[in-house]
RNA sequence: GGCAACGUAGCUCAGCGGCAGAGCGGGGUCUUCAUAAGGCCUAGGUCACAGGUUCGAAUCCUGUCGUUGCCA
């Protein structure tokens, strides 16, 4: 029987493009795990979308003079792009902008509210009189409490770092058009949240949660310790979803409620498009099913007790299975900054790169237990050393042998049963490391571990030599080692699918690697194979220094 | 200010109660099939610092310093 497993991915904020951050934080993992799981023989559901509403985008649209469905469409197209050219396999990809994700959200608003998990409640708001209209937090400028500083924002002070709420800003200022406004405190009406109903549901779940990462549940436990407070997840805003519930049309839910609700619409949505509407339910609500949820550690909250708290409060789905989040990705030893433009973006990336080799260093580098770094230098070296000289090179130095002396035909012969053995164990230590709570440093590692022990058996054994003095201690010498690179274009499918798409067809084979599963298949006997070619492109060390000098500039 | 995590070989990191580990770099060496690729050997690092628990501590506890994050 084979598990049906969810696999969400945090929802990209579709107000900008995704740099090396967002791939090595969510989606390289993700699509890892979905690519073994769907070799492995589970049924997988990969899914995600643009987190279309919100603050920043509202902002981006006002400062461009356009609507926020524009933005939101440019960014989503260029996610779509990305997805494609660096091979991140989701099912879906849509996006918080759909009636079927508008309804979803309002039939889960529903049902807490008929629950009385959400109620109604009085908060303070920033208004501004001049407009006639509540501001988001963002929109609020003032004097910070803390530091003084005169030009705080309303969520959050950029001199000394605090996170604030306009209420506390001391003469707080509405700007607009280059105008300052004044900006009233008023009481208005919301409807919260009881968070507070779910903490000890939580505690005793998280508890049990003995695989998951320790950053992850820590981070969860000391989150419910300090005790859940209700929290407001309505807003005066236009942009977002209409709140189901007379007379408040000039309110929409807030976005962090609605967005993680993503997970669910877009199954439900999967599941229509696929012309079998029901079958999200498998994943949703069957006890078996796994669900795994990627995404960065600033999400970690959002998905270990808000999202589990909705869940609860509408009850019969399934709460996460794990939560896997990813510590920060840092560049060239510096915290990545958009707004500074030390980031690598994904796309100018692809412009100039494979997919694969960055795809092999985030993964060997991914910040699983504690930040990680990435640097050109070490790209590079990645690239040359490991997947050029082991892993290419083994391939590339068999299949020539084979060309040269055996007229690119798989000969007859015998697998040595220790290399055999080694490969069989490597199958099943990759698997291992990523089955239940992905280990994906771990896993890469016992896949190279193979590459290596069969270049010492190619040492050992010599078949350069064999050739000339023992043709069938040759034969058997090169299948064994077929059977081993069969091994690795199975282990290492989910890191490097493009290479491991063009290995299938190095060894002869047609179709898509996919259909041949978690299974070692060497090409059989007599088999042609086609005229070798380098799986990797060895880069020159200059490229580092030029792609260093990149960051921090801007190209436009 | 509170809380948490981290601080291990030149570099990137793993280990998280039982003789200090891997990869890369460096040094030595074997080999020539291969994109000058591969194999083997090697480096002696007070596991941030100071105490404590223990037969035994990178590994648990306390404190200090440093870095980072979350919260107020």
């Amino acid at each position: 029987m084979s598990d049906s497993i969810l696999v969400a991915v945090a929802w990209p904020y579709a107000n900008g493009p995704l740099h090396l951050g967002h791939i090595a934080g969510s989606y390289l993992p993700a699509d890892i795990f979905a690519r073994f799981h769907r070799l492995f023989g589970s049924k997988v559901l990969m899914v995600s979308g643009s987190d279309a509403h919100g603050t920043p985008i509202t902002l981006k649209a006002e400062s461009e003079g356009v609507q926020p469905e524009e933005i939101v469409e440019r960014y989503h197209s260029s996610f779509l792009e990305s997805w494609r050219r660096f091979g991140i396999s989701f099912d879906l990809f849509t996006s918080t902008m759909t009636e079927n994700h508008k309804n979803t959200v309002q039939d889960i608003f529903r049902k807490l509210l008929e629950k009385k998990y959400i109620y109604t409640d009085k908060m303070l708001v920033a208004y501004s009189v001049d407009f006639d209209r509540y501001l988001p937090d963002r929109y609020v400028g003032g004097i910070c409490p803390h530091c003084n500083f005169d030009q705080a924002r309303g969520d959050q002070c950029d001199s000394c770092g605090q996170t604030l709420d306009p209420v506390d800003l001391i003469d707080p200022y509405y700007t607009r058009n280059n105008k300052k406004h004044p900006v009233e405190i008023k009481e208005a009406e919301h409807l919260f949240l009881s968070l507070s109903s779910f903490q000890e549901e939580l505690q005793k779940w998280v508890g049990g949660k003995d695989s998951w990462r320790a950053n992850v549940k820590n981070f969860t436990i000391g989150y419910l310790n300090e005790g859940l407070k209700d929290r407001a997840i309505t807003r005066n805003l236009e942009w977002g979803i209409p709140v189901p519930v007379e007379g408040y049309d000039d309110r929409r839910i807030y976005v962090w409620f609605e967005a993680v609700i993503g997970y669910l619409s877009a199954s439900i949505e999967w599941a229509k498009l696929s012309g079998e509407p029901n079958s999200w339910r498998d994943f949703w609500e069957k006890p078996e099913s796994r669900s795994y949820y990627f995404m960065g550690k600033d999400n970690i909250p959002f998905h270990t007790v808000i999202w589990p708290s909705i869940l609860l409060g509408y009850g019969g789905l399934n709460l996460p299975t794990d939560v896997p989040a990813n510590e920060y990705l840092g560049v060239e030893g510096r915290k990545l900054s958009t707004s500074r433009n030390w980031a690598v973006w994904l796309n100018d990336y692809l412009n100039d790169f494979d997919p694969d080799p960055l795809r092999y260093y985030l993964a060997a580098a991914m910040p699983e237990s504690s930040d990680s770094n990435f640097s050109w230098s070490e790209y590079i070296r990645r690239n040359n050393d490991e997947l050029v000289a082991t892993f290419g090179n083994l391939v590339h130095r068999v299949l020539t042998l084979l060309h040269n002396n055996f007229d690119g035909s798989t000969p007859l012969g015998n697998v040595d049963s220790e290399l055999a053995a080694y490969a069989d164990l490597t199958m099943i230590k990759v698997s291992e490391s990523l089955n239940f709570s992905p280990r994906f440093k771990e896993a890469l590692g016992h896949a190279m571990a193979l590459a290596h022990e069969t270049n010492r058996f190619l040492d050992y054994r010599a078949p350069w030599k064999q050739v000339r003095e023992d043709k069938n201690g040759a034969s058997n010498t090169l299948v064994s080692a077929l059977y081993s690179i069969a091994c690795l274009k199975v282990v290492l499918y989910p890191f490097l699918p493009f290479t491991s798409q063009k290995l299938h067809e190095l060894l002869g084979f047609s179709g898509n690697i996919e259909d041949h599963g978690w299974e070692i298949r060497p090409p059989s006997p007599g088999l042609d194979l086609p005229k070798p070619e380098p799986l990797f492109v060895k880069l020159d060390d200059k490229i580092a220094s030029e792609m260093v000098a990149k960051l921090g500039s801007y190209a436009d």
